[in-house]
DNA sequence: CTCTTCTAGAACGAAATGGTTATGAATGAC
DNA sequence: GTCATTCATAACCATTTCGTTCTAGAAGAG
């Protein structure tokens, strides 16, 4: 059980970094959307944020439904707790400045405002 | 200043998706190495483990040094702290476990033993 | 059934990635 | 100076990744 979570990790950790990807994480906590909306915001084709849909979906960190012909992408966070986790057994080397990291364990116990600043591409004119 | 920090975030999470490297990191916690000793693991060149270094290097997760004609990698945490603040950006979507993130709160707290499982691959008989 | 909407897949190209071997550069020992 | 040690770089190759355009398929509307 501790071989594939080698391959998670590096399945979640190459997700999560590509902008546009995370990028299409933070739209996705404001709630489920169908590829359009999620590409609306890049200036990139259809297909290209349906491939990045897959290999999101391949790390675990979407599922996917069917609404009519649309299909909803609905973000699952599990895989980022064991990514978190894995990154907390690194803790006791940040502890150099013991300050920061009260405030991260302080941030983990707010109630949770918009901790990223993602920003999308510039957007191109589609459906004029 | 956000704007680089997408980058950062690329480039952490790039170097974190390859086990090579995660095992590398891990091997630092023991403390500085050469790049002989950080190859020795390994079933790859030595030029292979030089770039993983590079890479590791970029991403702001070892610093390097010289020391006579070995150049020592030590390990450089801070910007696990980094992705670790992205990830928590996102707790409020794990807490439909809530007994989960208590663990990983407790574990945030503990004196930190062991919290990796990263395994090597196999290695090759160099020096017998 | 036909038509429209929405998305995935095929086919392709450019660039990045990860590996190799061979070689050169830097440093200390002699 | 010469030699040995340690590592980085160059050159190359195979594979993957990320983008494109074009097309096909799935699901509802009429």
């Amino acid at each position: 059980m501790t071989a594939s979570t080698s391959d998670q990790l590096s399945a979640v950790f190459g997700a999560l970094a590509d902008p546009t990807r995370r990028a299409i994480l933070q739209r996705l906590r404001e709630g489920d959307a169908n590829v359009a909306e999620l590409a609306a915001p890049f200036d990139v084709s259809q297909p290209a944020i349906s491939r990045h849909l897959k290999v999101l979906e391949q790390a675990g960190l979407i599922t996917r439904s069917r609404r009519a012909t649309a299909r909803l992408s609905h973000l699952e966070a599990e895989p980022l707790r064991t990514a978190t986790q894995w990154l907390v057994g690194y803790r006791e080397y940040w502890q150099e400045s013991h300050d920061r990291l009260d405030e991260l364990l302080a941030r983990l116990r707010e109630p949770a405002a918009e901790t990223n600043a993602t920003e999308p591409q510039s957007r191109k004119e589609s459906q004029s």
